[in-house]
DNA sequence: TCTTTATTAACACAGTTGTACTATAAAAAA
DNA sequence: TTTTTTATAGTACAACTGTGTTAATAAAGA
């Protein structure tokens, strides 16, 4: 996928990848489906590993919530490879019939998490309301995500931190700087 | 395109879609890229064309700028298929080596626009650089057309126009509402 | 009327795709 | 040792892909 794009995702091209033979892959994956759904269960468990992990560290909290939303973009990831694969699914699944929960996207769960720390911290604005803001931090990752990937030039790792930065800056209190 | 995905837009396909057969296809479109390419930019231009005809309109400005950026998303635009064709060439570039130029994209001409209006009507509010906030605008809106595709029903039309709203508000002065 | 151009259709070619089937080798169990 | 799983590789098939070529038809111009 990141040498050939989404169409040199192909069951044969993977097995060679892998070293195995197309008959050999087939016996693990039965079908091309299959693997795929493997795959981005595999790339989504550990963006969330990563995730948990960072929580999990000794840092101060504003760090913490920054370093996770970087983590999930394909220009500042620590990871590297994990969350521009993951855009790739997600770009796949724009097709009829194809649709992907949400729910298991390791994302998703990673912004979720950052705003229910957030409000546990008491660092939200008041008269916010919080689903709407979780939508809204959802969208401006993959937005970002989407546009980094496609021009990674002018949206450079420092200029999506900014952005984040801003944002986050934009519903949390004055004094939360 | 939005019967069968990417995948479905194959030469022949579009040929019989066209009621053409595949050789008078490619009598006016040489190769499938050049194809694409003509498909790519009419999109772009018909987006553009309508958020112009928008701002020409004798609305108030709050109105307007409102309904463009309504317009550039796949559920609540007016224009019916064109964002939601757009986002799939967008998704469609995400692919090494056919990286489209973002200046040809009509969304981003849009939403500069709006920015520049937004400035322009002094809604601004102070200390905010701009160049970061059509950005993060800009991702906003990316991360909300393939969210609202991806997840129709959580994210209906009316949960889009409102997280526009909330953005929109939390960008600009609070005498603007 | 004759000739040139525009337009349509049909077929062929080489390459790729996912899937199915079969044979072979290694490992484990009996 | 014999038998049964586990694992790997090879091959075949039908369907599709983009592209190229060639023939036939309609329209327009001289």
């Amino acid at each position: 996928m990141l040498e050939q794009g989404i169409e040199g995702a192909s069951v044969r091209n993977i097995a060679k990848e892998a070293g195995l033979s197309l008959g050999s892959l087939r016996y693990y994956f039965h079908s091309q489906e299959e693997l795929m759904k493997y795959a981005r269960e595999l790339v989504s468990e550990r963006i969330t590993q990563r995730v948990d992990k960072i929580f999990a560290s000794d840092k101060n909290p504003n760090e913490k919530i920054l370093e996770v939303l970087l983590e999930l973009l394909p220009q500042t990831s620590k990871l590297g490879r994990e969350p521009k694969v993951r855009l790739f699914f997600k770009t796949l699944a724009v097709q009829p019939e194809k649709t992907a929960a949400v729910d298991q996207d390791g994302v998703y769960l990673a912004v979720k998490n950052v705003m229910s720390n957030l409000l546990l911290l008491n660092f939200i604005k008041k008269n916010l309301d919080i689903g709407i803001e979780t939508e809204r931090l959802y969208a401006l990752i993959n937005g970002l995500a989407l546009n980094s990937l496609l021009n990674p030039d002018e949206l450079s790792a420092q200029r999506v931190e900014e952005i984040i930065l801003v944002h986050l800056n934009s519903i949390c209190k004055e004094s939360v700087k």
